[in-house]
DNA sequence: GCTTGACCTTGCCCCTGGGGCAGGGTTGTT
DNA sequence: AACAACCCTGCCCCAGGGGCAAGGTCAAGC
């Protein structure tokens, strides 16, 4: 007749565990003594200890009565199911390790190859560091909101970087991102900008239409993240409309 | 101003997810409308789709704020580490089906090889699975209890089924497993193993003299298992002290 | 105007496999 | 009589949410 302690590291697990097999049935609970201490006898030491294997096995507890009960073909059934469990938990975690290691770099950062490539061809413009930053949240938004468009547009985004007075304007953008609403040197950018816009094709983009309200709005909001560019927007907007 | 469903189905995770999230201080929480209702800009897109990104590549929801949050150096530190756990659990994983699949010989469950060997020795002397059963649970309790001594013990047994006429005895002994104790055959039985007893050399066993009081009984009490070996023991012990 | 269904809110309990602590009782040894 | 080492129950905690309850809100269709 021995005791929980006993009886806990004769099977290599905790008294804790022990009491927790008690609670899920796995294990009956043995008569108290008259203190009201559990006292087991040897039938305990040799239940426990095939618990504790199967568990540390990777039986689910819920699992381990099916097990340890059914004969032959019902337990080899169950083993199977647990054996492909595991299987899948083990792949499961490889893929993550897999994606985690996709993160490394930090631009790659849920973005797809194109786009990558396309923020790398920023960068060696030699735009600055945070504009880059700004556009590649733009395109983690894109792509989490209307995925099917980003397709589309990129093209249209990487052909602009071939005009050298896009590229201007885009470098005048990035140099006034943390500047303030009335920085004097917005109203030249904004001319710029309204001259660019007159003299580029305005085709209406097939990929935007099918986009619902609330989207558009969300991707028109990318604009206003500097407080310098909402303003920009609102003085090309008047421009634009002069004439 | 998107909704919270309408943020959660942009990420690709659920509204549950979103508000955990912001329980847990990665996303801060956004202002409400009239009706209490949160309401969310394309920011909070773009920061959530990088916690999902996150999440899914196995980092811990703890670990989020350091690696978004964390410059270059810190952020590698974080990832390097995340992916060490990541290996640890995939390893243990691996181990544990390593495991199970031991187990698909339920003999080979918590044994030694040896053991294995032993009682498939056993079946093949034509003893009833019963009581091989019995042995098993026997060796399983020995091996937890007493795990130095049982190297010892093995060689011995080994040596008595060589002994035909111990494996006599150790027949009759399996066929009274399930009798009363009061069944005809026990008389007989006692009488023969108090023979063997006899002319059997009675070394001390060294391995035993270490075993603690309360090994030593659990031990004795395997053969109290059947109500038959109990009256059979108790009847052997009477005939040895007879002369 | 009224209903219906979809959506939002908070709060609570559930899952795994125990860990850890509180607060109190029981042994065995000195 | 004190002390350490056990034992008891009950409670809260971990990750990452799932699911439900009970109630408030919004838009569409009749």
């Amino acid at each position: 007749m021995i005791t929980i302690g006993q009886l806990a590291s004769f099977a290599g697990c905790t008294v804790k565990a022990v009491r927790t097999y008690h609670a899920r049935g796995l294990l009956p609970e043995p008569p108290r003594d008259a203190a009201g201490y559990r006292r087991y006898d040897a039938r305990s030491v040799v239940d426990l200890v095939r618990i504790v294997t199967l568990v540390r096995s990777g039986v689910p507890l819920a699992q381990v009565p099916a097990v340890l009960g059914a004969g032959g073909e019902e337990q080899q059934a169950a083993v199977e199911r647990i054996d492909a469990d595991l299987g899948r938990r083990i792949e499961d975690l490889r893929h993550r390790r897999e994606q985690l290691r996709l993160l490394r770099a930090p631009d790659r950062l849920c973005l797809p190859e194109r786009v990558v490539a396309y923020l790398e061809r920023l960068r060696a413009l030699g735009v600055a560091e945070a504009y880059v930053a700004v556009e590649r949240d733009g395109w983690i938004l894109a792509a989490a909101v209307a995925p099917a468009s980003v397709g589309g547009w990129l093209p249209v985004k990487e052909r602009l970087l071939d005009d050298p007075g896009y590229v201007e304007v885009l470098r005048g953008y990035a140099a006034v991102l943390d500047a303030a609403p009335d920085d004097p040197r917005l109203d030249a950018l904004a001319a710029a900008t309204a001259a660019l816009v007159r003299r580029t094709p305005q085709e209406a983009d097939p990929a935007d239409v099918d986009l619902p309200r609330a989207v558009l709005d969300l991707l028109a909001s990318c604009g206003t993240w500097s407080p310098a560019w909402a303003a920009l927007g609102e003085r090309v907007g008047r421009l634009l409309a002069e004439r």
